[in-house]
DNA sequence: CTGAAAGCGCTTACAG
DNA sequence: CTGAAAGCGCTTACAG
């Protein structure tokens, strides 16, 4: 029924071998024998079966993308679309396929992901997070397979290689960027620091107030939610002398901020100051538009790609972790003090 | 180097194709045998090679689904993410791999799935988007191939099993809340009509006008961008006298109008009411919240999948068409004026 | 209940 | 420059 490779040689007089030369464009097949395959690969409607390929020369040509939501506010978090479109943009242009993985529950990843590799469906594999004792993580470092990571590794940095922004540094500066302002009492909003990200930008605040000779340091850790947004916001309030500038690390967590200082009356940036990271569509589109952390998400995600595909075309390079610069987005919801 | 079944087979003191067997968990197999396969796999560290599995079974066991970008903003939409949580869900329950096409250009869209089809990387596509005259569809539709939809398509449509909600309804019924709420002008913001959802809400904006004996419409298309929603609103502004409230059919499109007012000063809802579509987290942060039509992403994606996947499993069953309700959630941002 | 054989649709040394 | 042959790793009638 769907018309092979033998069909096509049979009518076209050659050997199935030259067919599959004709497609490969290989050089040593004259121009006259090229055009006549050619011709009968039109008049048939004859397309290459690439399972059959895939199975012959023992690579897949896809790649698999891990993202894993461990809340459902990720799935919302613009940062992702974002530095998938720069995988996107990549493997589309190395020829390479895009399967996705995507799920909350550990165990169920990790059996995909076990499959896919155990399976040969894939030629090597991107993680969209790092977090401490991954099973998926051990697994792939367990059976040298390739794969790059978005975030920095927890552990065994120096056998990965991964694309990440300094997030220490990003935090840093953005947390240095208020105090330049003027503010003394700056508070942090940020996620579960079992994720690299977060232990990273926490720490990066911390070292800006140590560098500053600020004293008090307020951390939240929190899933976004508007409740817990309502809740950190009235134990910011609460504090005496109250501060005056919050630094969160997403643009959710920021919106949720806003919302909640919204509900209070208490407005941005006069009565307080509030910054986020990423810089989608968000930050610019947010009432007052956010301050922001430009970490270029989809530089990050077309270069962990960049990355991977080196890798597998040079299986022996060198190994290098690529830091992205992270750069301030001034907006409406700072000023000084 | 990778054990393959053969090896299991000669270890095993059987047949290959006995092996073949106690993988698909053959009846006619005795459990002894099984056991003792079972044995030599695990010492063997074997693992079915998919690629040739699916070469002979002639199924890809893989979706394709093709989200096509058409601007910059509908990256960050939310709707997005939901549906594909959903599409991911129901077919990782059914065991389909999926397989990701997305991109801008359309050729570059059109020939991946092209590549796709011709070459038997997957066995359904599922398609994102429904617009006027569009080459994958006819490609698709040409070629007999099963797919669905999530929007309902421009023609074609006894052909096609596709999942929607009724967004002329959908619009009519948000229209209508405005007008009972006491609002008689009443602006509408979408897309371009080329896209059936936005012809199709366009049309249940008028249509509710039309049933409250409403004389004058103010239809807005535009792409989403700050400076068009400031734009817009400069308009809506100059009018005399001016809408009261403002439809808006996503909600990057109803943050942008909520910040060209933040700008002008103008309060929401006390001078003018906005509402949005979708009612992903955005609604609720947003401040303030929106009040939203909750069109389901997540089983709208949930659905389209699954329908595909009833085809393919049944590919001679009488197509069907399925509208998921779209339910109106009240927040802040409109009041009885 | 199990095995021998053919075949899925391709690619690639090896000859000539 | 082109062909005959082997093989990628599986599955599945067909026998027995």
């Amino acid at each position: 029924m769907t018309v092979t490779i033998k069909d096509v040689a049979k009518k076209a007089k050659v050997a199935p071998s030259t067919v599959s030369r004709v497609i490969a464009d290989h050089p040593k097949i004259t121009q006259e024998t090229k055009e006549k395959v050619r011709k009968v690969m039109q008049e048939l409607g004859y397309h290459p079966n690439l399972l059959a390929r895939k199975l012959v020369t023992q690579s897949s040509q896809t790649i698999g993308v891990i993202r894993k939501m461990s809340s459902k506010y990720l799935l919302s978090d613009p940062f992702f679309p974002e530095a998938l479109q720069g995988i996107n943009d990549l493997l589309r242009a190395k020829k390479y396929s895009i399967l996705t993985v995507n799920g909350e529950a550990e165990d169920e990843i990790y059996q995909e992901v076990v499959n896919m590799v155990q399976g040969k469906s894939v030629d090597g594999m991107i993680l969209l997070y790092s977090q401490y004792q991954d099973p998926v993580f051990d697994f792939l470092v367990e059976q040298d397979f390739p794969f790059t990571m978005l975030g920095k590794p927890t552990e065994h940095s120096n056998k990965v290689m991964y694309v990440d922004n300094d997030n220490v540094k990003a935090a840093c500066d953005m947390t240095e960027y208020l105090i330049q302002l003027g503010h003394t009492r700056i508070a942090y909003i940020g996620g579960d620091p079992k994720f690299e990200v977060h232990k990273d930008r926490e720490q990066g605040y911390r070292q800006a107030l140590i560098q500053a000779n600020i004293q008090t340091e307020h951390i939240f850790r929190q899933e976004v939610s508007k409740e817990n947004a309502r809740n950190v916001v009235q134990q910011i309030m609460a504090q005496q002398p109250r501060p005056t500038a919050i630094v969160t690390t997403d643009e959710l967590r920021a919106m949720s901020i806003l919302s909640a200082l919204y509900e209070q009356k208490l407005r941005v940036p006069d009565d307080i100051a509030v910054t986020a990271f990423t810089n989608s569509m968000l930050s610019e589109l947010s009432s007052p538009p956010l301050t922001t952390m430009d970490i270029h998400p989809f530089q990050l995600g077309y270069e962990t790609a960049k990355s991977l595909v080196d890798l597998l075309e040079n299986p022996k390079m060198m190994k290098r972790n690529i830091l992205v610069p992270a750069t301030i987005v001034t907006r409406e919801s700072c000023k000084k003090m």
